[in-house]
DNA sequence: TATGATTAGTCAGTTTCTTGAGTATCATGC
DNA sequence: GCATGATACTCAAGAAACTGACTAATCATA
């Protein structure tokens, strides 16, 4: 059960539609979590039924019309009850990873074009984080910011995001390097 | 379906019983995927079962028997077609995160101590992983091995792992300085 | 004037992951 | 001499996540 504290989390700074949830959690700017478009209304839905979050319809002429949600004290009162709970150790999944372990075993140019669009990934992420803390901080420098600043949250779960897109992206570069390298010393061989 | 090439990959470099698999996917040394023993023990008898890898019984007599597994060619096939399909992008999933992105509306003492914590954990996972690096580069340096050596699979995986890790660190001691100071401007405020 | 993309969602089915309990033997420490 | 923990594994049930298909309107573009 923790889509759906992700969703209270998200829903504090804004009031939002599911589709709009949605978005934030797919890939892009999710960067303290990533769900589906179903999983996410399906939580919406049974959200709104315990009583932590409230919709109102909102009627649209142009566009279909949507329900926008907002947490309410019950759902703010179990936010404080889950950030004082245990939270499990976060480890990494991640199938590139996998497939590196395996390096040994495994063709290297695969492995090479695999990272390599990884790291295109990871290069456009860093530079869709940067801009989002550009735009979150406006004029002010990140130490004024995160010191007297307002909604320092996102800011500082995108400051994550940021640092483990780099993580990947460095990470892939190197490992492309010595699989270069050592492709290198097998041809002069 | 990428446990079972997780596990798959891990079965490359040892031959391994389920519940060493299982203490190696277990929080420790799993830096390139996690799982509890039931499903690697199913895992392994789906692999077993679709001819991907071959177990062999080990009677021992002041231990319960064990079964030892060994990835087959059709096993090793599977993983280079693995490695050519397309990879997901990783994203983060964890708890602590979460917390944090609700930082503005949640009690700031709660979230340092949940930090910290994790901080703890982050900097035993630092430690062991150095460890196990230092381990597999023996005497040589970390360019030479990498260029030079052989299995450098295991090695590039933990290198990941490491940053991952370093990578929590860094965060969780900079959230808590902030959340620090911020607290400390209020009082005096 | 089709074609595809965007907004806004729903439904069904399956796989994967987690929780919890249980079995059995042997070694170690108090 | 009895509790604790390690080795080695199994079974069942439930929660979470993913796959894929589907409705229905509007807007942009070629």
């Amino acid at each position: 059960m923790a889509l759906r504290h992700a969703v209270l989390a998200a829903l504090l700074d804004e009031e939002l539609s599911g589709y709009q949830l949605a978005k934030a959690f797919d890939l892009g700017v999710a960067n303290f979590w990533h769900a589906l478009p179903q999983q996410l209304y399906a939580e919406l839905a049974r959200l709104e039924k315990d009583g932590l979050i409230s919709g109102r319809e909102v009627v649209q002429d142009t566009r279909p019309n949507k329900r926008l949600f907002i947490v309410t004290e019950a759902g703010l009162a179990e936010l404080e009850r889950f950030t004082a709970s245990a939270a499990k150790p976060s480890s990494i999944r991640d199938d590139l990873i996998v497939k590196v372990q395996a390096a040994d075993h495994v063709d290297p140019a695969t492995l090479i074009a695999q990272l390599t669009e990884r790291a295109a990934f990871a290069q456009a992420k860093v530079d869709l984080f940067g801009g989002l803390l550009d735009r979150m901080r406006g004029d002010r420098s990140e130490e004024d910011f995160l010191r007297n600043g307002e909604g320092i949250g996102p800011y500082l779960t995108c400051l994550r995001g940021l640092a483990f897109e780099r993580g990947n992206l460095d990470w892939c570069e190197r490992t492309i390097a010595v699989l270069r390298e050592r492709e290198a010393a097998r041809a002069t061989r």
